[in-house]
Parts: structure tokens; sequence; C-alpha cells
DNA sequence: CTGAAAGCGCTTACAG
DNA sequence: CTGAAAGCGCTTACAG
């Protein structure tokens, strides 16, 4: 039945006996042409099971409905403690795909910006997820500077207008910090991200403020930073205690960070929660299956990671720039509450 | 200086004074062109940063050099149980970058086939990494059938000829199976994953030789099946206990599987490893974290996921068809040995 | 060693 | 509502 392949709006075009604008027309629905032509045209492409040319039709309309998703491994390959991101993608792959827009998958070296040109100039993609965690300013910076269309999980840096989606710091500080004193601890530590991270800083403003209002004092003896890792867990758990032998709760700003404080808890011959009580950050998936079961603040990925695509798309189709803040919310299990 | 933007090879040609022809030949390394004017239009186009235009190559050239990664979350979206797969995702995206490679991430549905038309004779990609794990057999059958490029993880399928890449199952079940025998165990499950997986089959058929081998009769009450994952760990587990309560080891066919296990053999009032030794298998960077940390059969993710890159473009450029069988080595950790 | 020209497969003003 | 033609930015036979 099929006796000369079909792959071309030509083909098409001579098979319905129209021109070759004319089926460009019909297969993208234009309203130029008319309802029994269009019909007719799409049943001949679907018959002979035509797929338009995508790198054709990205020359010609000079855009691709392509995104990059831009991150680097936390070491240099992914592991466990990349779960955070790779969360989030899962999110961001299958809204691209709901607004039929593929997803290039750019692993960066977080010291480098060149990235940007490779894939920006080529016409590889329209835009940017930004997900890099190590000097993301740099790269928010350069992007800008070169006009790229992105939009950046985090905070937004103040002096520059951009598109962006943050968990709400603030607030998740606050509810783990306030469920810490409901249960009537006094000793609170702050376990943090780097501190120069904006996220970090809130994180601990929440935290002290919480503390103030409770009429207690935040005691710098109680105040760690280090990068979200399990590892950094462990040595800034150990600097707490070695500091402030009575802390009775700490509030981590990672789910890593918590595991990793509370392998150092229990080494040092404490339970958690019943001696300490330890708050992780994120929720990841993980979490729930840590020993204890994490209470954490979750950050809602899948919301954060379907604004992430979604703002960016309008972005790229109007131009406007959002800034969302998701919320948070406390999620309790066994590492505050005894099972 | 640059009074004029340097976007295409005929803004280029006209600042060399040269033909379009001669510069495309000049940036491609073509020997046609004199070692001088090479360097001259190289000089050109880096001093205005010229980025080639992908899409106008990709049309003229019908390549693409951008591979999908074919991939479904276990469950709807990405989460810690998906880590083998993003582990390998990590060593593939950075061999793919090092050939000048794009990778495009493409999470379908496992019961679907219908991605390989939107990928393929859309002209957006060269090959596909194919790493679902459900019914990976009918997507490898119509790969096969529509002449797609591809390679996949796994035994290959015996009736067809494509490139795959796979650990060595034999090997890795006689390795974790003869390290139960030496610690003295004699009643071993086998908590496997699907039934008609040709891994799981393999691993199994080790582990049973292996059995015989030291004078002992595999028990069919002692084998159970289901996916790789920690839930299936614990539906599975119970099974066996509830079969044969004096098991005194399990091989466990994923690291998930192997968790789940020992949440349940500790529910059950027994310790790992004094009472049941337990054995994972593949080695994510999990396995090393989990409590306790796991014995294990060690994949080799990072080679795998090199070796699928390698032989797809290998493929793609010369047609050769390889299979591959990536070794195993035995990690053990305190899930067998007490620490 | 270099250039003029055709072609890759689309989209979209322009004209009717 | 439809078509002829130009154009997107490359590559590569073909000719010299």
């Amino acid at each position: 039945m099929v006796n000369k392949p079909v792959r071309t709006i030509a083909d098409i075009a001579e098979l319905a006996g129209v021109s070759k604008s004319t089926v460009s027309r019909a297969l993208s629905n234009s309203p130029l042409i008319s309802e029994e032509t269009r019909n007719r045209i799409q049943a001949i492409a679907r018959e002979h099971n035509y797929q338009i040319n995508q790198p054709a039709r990205s020359l010609s309309m000079k855009r691709t409905n392509t995104i990059a998703f831009i991150t680097h491994g936390y070491h240099s390959e992914f592991s466990v403690e990349d779960l955070f991101f790779m969360e989030m993608l899962g999110a961001i792959a299958s809204t691209l795909a709901e607004n039929n827009y593929d997803l290039l998958l750019v692993n960066v070296d977080p010291y480098k910006t060149d990235w940007i040109n490779d894939y920006l100039n080529t016409g590889k993609v329209d835009g940017f997820i930004l997900m890099t965690s190590t000097h993301k300013s740099q790269h928010v910076q350069k992007l800008i500077e070169v006009q790229a269309p992105f939009i950046a999980w985090g905070v937004p840096i103040a002096s520059a207008n951009y598109c962006t989606v943050t968990g709400d710091n603030l607030t998740g500080s606050r509810l783990a910090t306030a469920h810490l004193l409901e249960l009537g601890r006094r000793k609170i530590a702050f376990l943090g991200g780097p501190e120069k991270d904006r996220e970090t800083q809130l994180r601990y403003e929440g935290f002290a403020n919480t503390l103030i209002a409770a009429g207690l004092e935040p005691d710098q003896n109680c105040v760690v930073h280090g990068w979200f890792s399990r590892s950094c867990g462990i040595k800034g758990m150990n600097q707490l205690l070695d500091k402030e032998p009575n802390i009775d709760a700490v509030f981590c700003n990672s789910d890593f960070l918590a595991m990793g404080a509370i392998d150092v808890i229990r080494e040092r011959g404490k339970r958690v929660p019943e001696d300490i009580s330890v708050v992780g950050y994120d929720d990841i998936s993980l979490a729930q299956y840590s020993n204890p079961p994490l209470t954490t603040i979750r950050q809602n990925i899948n919301e954060s990671g379907r604004l992430l695509v979604n703002n960016l798309i309008q972005y790229l189709e109007t131009g406007i720039v959002t800034n969302v803040s998701v919320p948070v919310n406390l999620v309790v299990r066994e590492s505050t509450m005894p099972g």
C-alpha cells in the first residue's frame, strides 16, 4: 500500500494534491486552512506516520522547544547526595513533556560559565533551568549579562531581575524551630548550609527570631555552617557537641545534614529523639526511610518543579518575570517524636 | 570594536574575505584548507565568539550529535528508588559530553513505545540508550522493528542482534552465595527480581549452582520473586520467614530489596548479621550508608555508563554490534560481617 | 586549495 | 482559503 516513503511535507503535498505551504499550515492547525483540507491532510499525515523534522523547523522558526536543565553532581558523578535535584528533575521532565518541550540535561563544571555560549547561540535550546548549588550567583550574573532566558531555583539576588522559584525559607525554619520548642527543647542548635547562601541566611533568621520570640537567646556556640552533605553533618554535629555538650535539639538545613548528625549523636552515646531531637530540611524521598525516619520541612519538590517549567515557558512567551515562593510544611516523624 | 554581530558563517566569510564554503571547511578542520587560512578564520571566529547553529548543521548533515536516554521513574516521579539509573545517568552524561554529544532525557510510559517515532524520524536524536526496567523486551522489539539505532542496558534477548551492556549476573550471584557459604550459612534464601527477568534468572542460576557445588540442595521454599523495590523486599522477606523461619542468610537482587529485608528481619526480632546475613546487589551510593552498611555486589555503574555511550557511538559510526558483560565484585560490609 | 550553487525540510510574508 | 517564493544557516558535491 505504501509504495513510497512519506518523510517530508513535500511528500504529503504531492499525495494531497496541494502545495507545501498548505500542508505546513494544515499540520500546525492554522485557521487559514479550511477544515476539510486540514482534516484531509492530517489524515494523510497520520496514515503515513509522518513526523515533522525538528531541525528544519527549529532553523526556520528560530526556536527549538527544548530547555536545558543545568546542574552539577555533588561529587563528580551523581550519587544519593544529589537526590534533591534528581527529584526536581523528575517533576521538570514531566511538566516539560506536557508542554511539548524536550529536556536537555547539561552537567556543568560549577566553576565555569562557558556552557551558556555552547547552548544559547547555537540554537540548541530556548532557555535554561538553573539548578546549580555552588557558585550560583556567578552563573546568574553571566546569564543576565548575555541576556539568556532562564529561571533559577533559589532566592533571587536582590540587585537583579530574573525569574526564580524558591521554597519559603523563613516559614520553614520557623516551623522547625517552633516544633522543637513545643517539644520542650531549649538548647537548640543550628546546623546550617553555606554561610553566604541566601537560603541559609533566611533559615537562620527564621530560627533566631523564633527563639527570641520564645524568650530565648540564640547562642553562637550552637551555630555551624557547611555544605548540605552528610559528611558536613558529621563534621558539624561533632563541632556542636564539642562546644555545647548539652544540646537537646538540632535544626539541620538538609536531610543529609540530619542523617550525618544522627550518626554522630548515636556514636557519642546519645539517643534520637530522646536526648536530642533532629529536624531535617527538604523531605527528599529518602527521609522517611532514614533511621529513625526524619522529621523535616517538606519543600514540595513536585510543585516547585512544575513552577520552574511553567514560569520559564511563560517568560519565554511573554517576558513576564516571576519570583515565587513555594509554601513548605512540617512533616513530623520519629527523629523528634518517639514512635 | 565589534560594530556588527557575527552570528553566521556568512558574517565570518565577509570579515575574512573568503567564501562561506571556505569558512565552513576551516571551522570543521577540513584538510582541504591551507593551514594559514584555517588559522586565520578560526581566530576570527574565536575573537567574535562565533557559535555554530546546530539546527542548520543537523538539517544539512542529517545527524544531531544528540542521544536520548530513555527511562521511566519507578514511581510516577523520580525518587530514591531510581538511584541506580540516576547514577548511571551521571556516567552517561559525562561520557557523552566528552564525545561532544548532547543528552536528551526522555521519561517514557513503560507501557507505550510511541516515543520511538517522536524522537527518531523527527531528527531530534541519533540514537537511544534504553534504561527502562519494565517491559524492556517490548521496547527492544519495537526499536529493532523500526531499525532505530540504540543500545540497551541488560542481558540481550537471544533472538535479536543489538548492542547491550550488562553486569555479569552469573559471577555476581556466585560471589554473593560463596561469601555466605564461607561465613558458614547453610539456609540461604533468594530474594529475587521479577521471575521473567533474564538478569534475575541468571542470578538464580549462579545462586543455585553455587549451592549445589557446595553439596546443598536449593530449596524452593527459600525463593521469592518481585520488583527490585524496598517494598517488595519487605513483602518478600515476610513470605520467606513465614515459610522457613530458620533462614540464616538472604541474597537480595538489589540493594533496595536488601534494605526492605533488613527492616523485616529486625521487626521480627532477629539481628543482622548475627542471625541472618544479608547481601544486596548493585552497590548504589546509598548502600554504604544503610543501617547496617550493606554487603553487596558492585555493578561498576560508572564503567557501565561509559560503555553504553562509547559502544553506541561506535555502532552509529561503524555499525559494529557489541554485547559486553561488565565485571562485578563483592563488597563486604556489616550486613554480613559484624563490624 | 577555493568558490558558486544546490540542497537539507521546514515557515511565512506576499500576492491573489 | 491557497500557492510560489524566499529564507533560516549550515554542508558538500562539482568545477576550477
